[in-house]
RNA sequence: GGUUCCGUGGCCGAGUGGCUAGGCUGAGCUCUGCAAAAGCUCCUACAGCGGUUCGAAUCCGCUCGGAACCUCCA
């Protein structure tokens, strides 16, 4: 039996908001497209948390076996930073105020974005699409949902005439609002506004003189709207149907929303069978955005220059955190959050370099023993397949440390499960560590000059305890701890040493 | 104002009808020359008030408190 079928996963469809067992469409092939980010600044921690709940959930579809096409867009056409007509294009502001050529801007964020997510061991998607390399197809799009009535033109742009599509589907489908309110509630549409309804949305805008990023198109000069980027690059590489699309709780409404209006007026066809919103994080309980102002960038968190951080986290540490709760739920950042984390994710860490050393020797099988070991590995799967439960993991690694120990110490015997079993146990706790959640052995700062002296400082602690000279051994181990260096004396007579 | 979600032990956080995660902190024990590390044990909670049920942190109602979305946002 595969581990597909072993291990059925069941997610939250935000589309119906219950829990389902997922079924590709494709037997053992997922698509799965992700909003990715604006590039016209840099991606704050907030951001990451999106990033790196897909990416846990692209790792563990390919674990199981599945193929997954992973689609993450990069959005770099100048939208507006208001969604009326009074908004300024948002690269081409940044372009203006750092005195660049709009792709200048959108080069240096996609940079910036991308060495974010290498930093947090955060994988590449399969294809990573930008909107600029797909204005022929917004443009198709667009012209195909005139010709089915389902969007109008006003002075050069194009928006989508939400009432008609109203008539025949159901608008608010995935977060549960009705038109009726949307369209008494919020601004009103002022006099400038050539939208038929407050609730329509742009598919093409008529770009002004001083707009820079701009296209030709039927409707003259102008550049697409927001939504229909990701209605066409996930309906491209997808397919007008497929399995999963994922992003952060703020983009349900409206741009999730209008994806599925767009889509389902082009294409005739329900775009998606699985919706996942990953939740916000949040600082002192408020969501953490740039607006704000307690955004950290992912840098200033690693050397805790931020205001609002006691100090530096590295990146393994903020991984492990945020992999600490489920993706459905907020998650608030605090220093002591992340203090417990960076202690915490060290014991992982540490078990992870030991039980790669451990071998197994043959003695006495211990049944007690084998059936707990059996029942941890079996709970590392269960645990995922149950909405790609990490934090439910985690413990169940936690667990397993405590056996990996055991093993090291000699309070266990390896011989005590018979050599099957502690090599599954072995590459279970391997696997989940690294290939599905992500999680590295960090490398501490080696330095052959400092290993080499810490090596003769050893050798020299060792003389003095063997000649009971304890006053010297200790005070070597004191003087090197006051260093930043933890010596830690072995069972045999070893000693090891841990940088702090 | 509308829509939705949340409120768990000293702290962070899983859990969504019975079997009461895990981590951090604190206390104790074992090991150790002493430490560190490790192993074991303990401190055991579900905002409040009602209701449903043999049984509720988990379902329903109300109250209080917090958040997100309704405008760009991961």
């Amino acid at each position: 039996m595969n581990l597909i079928d072993q291990y059925p996963i069941s997610l939250t469809n935000s589309l119906t908001g219950k829990k389902e067992v997922f079924k590709s469409l494709v037997p053992g092939y997922v698509g799965m497209y992700v909003c990715g980010p604006t590039v016209y600044n840099n991606v704050h921690l907030g951001n990451t948390r999106t990033f790196l709940t897909f990416d846990v959930i692209s790792r563990y579809f390919r674990f199981l076996g599945y193929k997954v096409r992973y689609v993450r867009n990069i959005t770099d056409v100048g939208h507006l930073t208001d969604d009326g007509d009074a908004g300024e294009d948002k690269i081409g502001k940044k372009a203006r105020l750092e005195q660049l050529e709009p792709m200048e801007v959108v080069k240096r964020y996609t940079e910036d974005f991308h060495g974010v997510m290498r930093l947090f061991n955060i994988l590449p998607p399969s294809i990573e699409p930008s909107a600029t390399a797909h204005i022929i197809e917004q443009i198709e799009i667009t012209k195909k949902l005139m010709e089915a009535g389902l969007a109008y033109e006003a002075n050069g742009s194009v928006y989508f005439d939400v009432k008609k599509y109203n008539q025949s589907h159901h608008y608010g489908i995935l977060s549960g609002r009705n038109i009726e309110e949307l369209m008494e509630s919020g601004r009103d549409l002022d006099s400038q506004d050539e939208k038929r309804e407050k609730i329509d949305f742009a598919l093409w805008k008529k770009a002004s003189a001083e707009h820079i990023m701009r296209w030709p198109s039927p409707w003259g000069d102008g550049f697409p709207g927001w939504h229909i980027e990701c209605t066409v690059m996930s309906t491209k590489y997808l397919g007008e149907t497929f399995d999963i699309h994922g992003g952060g709780m703020d983009l349900k409404f409206p741009h999730h929303e209008c994806e599925i209006a767009q889509a389902t007026g082009a294409n005739g066809k329900v775009p998606v069978n699985y919706w996942l919103h990953s939740n916000m994080l949040t600082v002192n309980g408020q969501k953490m955005s740039k607006s704000l102002g307690n955004s950290f960038l992912p840098s200033e968190l690693i050397s805790g220059s931020h205001p609002l951080l006691d100090k530096g986290y590295s990146p393994m540490t903020t991984r492990f955190f945020m992999l600490q709760s489920h993706y459905s739920s907020t998650l608030d950042f605090s220093n002591e959050a992340l203090q417990a984390s960076e202690k915490a994710y060290r014991r992982l860490s540490t078990a992870l370099s030991t039980v790669k050393a451990l071998s197994h020797t043959e003695g006495k099988v211990d049944e007690g023993l084998s059936k707990e070991l059996n029942s941890l590995i079996a709970s590392c799967y269960q645990n995922m397949s149950d909405d790609f439960n990490t934090a439910k993991t985690l413990a169940v690694l936690f667990e397993m440390s405590s056996r990996i120990n055991d093993f090291k110490s000699g309070n266990r015997k390896t011989g005590e499960v018979n050599a099957e079993l502690f090599t599954a146990f072995q590459k279970t706790y391997i696997s989940f560590m690294e290939e599905v959640l992500g999680l590295q052995e960090e490398t501490q700062l080696h330095n052959n000059a400092l290993d080499g002296a810490i090596k003769v400082l050893i050798e020299l602690r060792k003389k003095a305890r063997t000649d009971r000279n304890y006053a010297l051994s200790d005070k070597i181990r004191d003087d090197l701890k006051a260093a930043g260096i933890q010596l830690k004396d072995g069972k045999d007579g070893e000693m090891s040493y841990e940088l702090e």
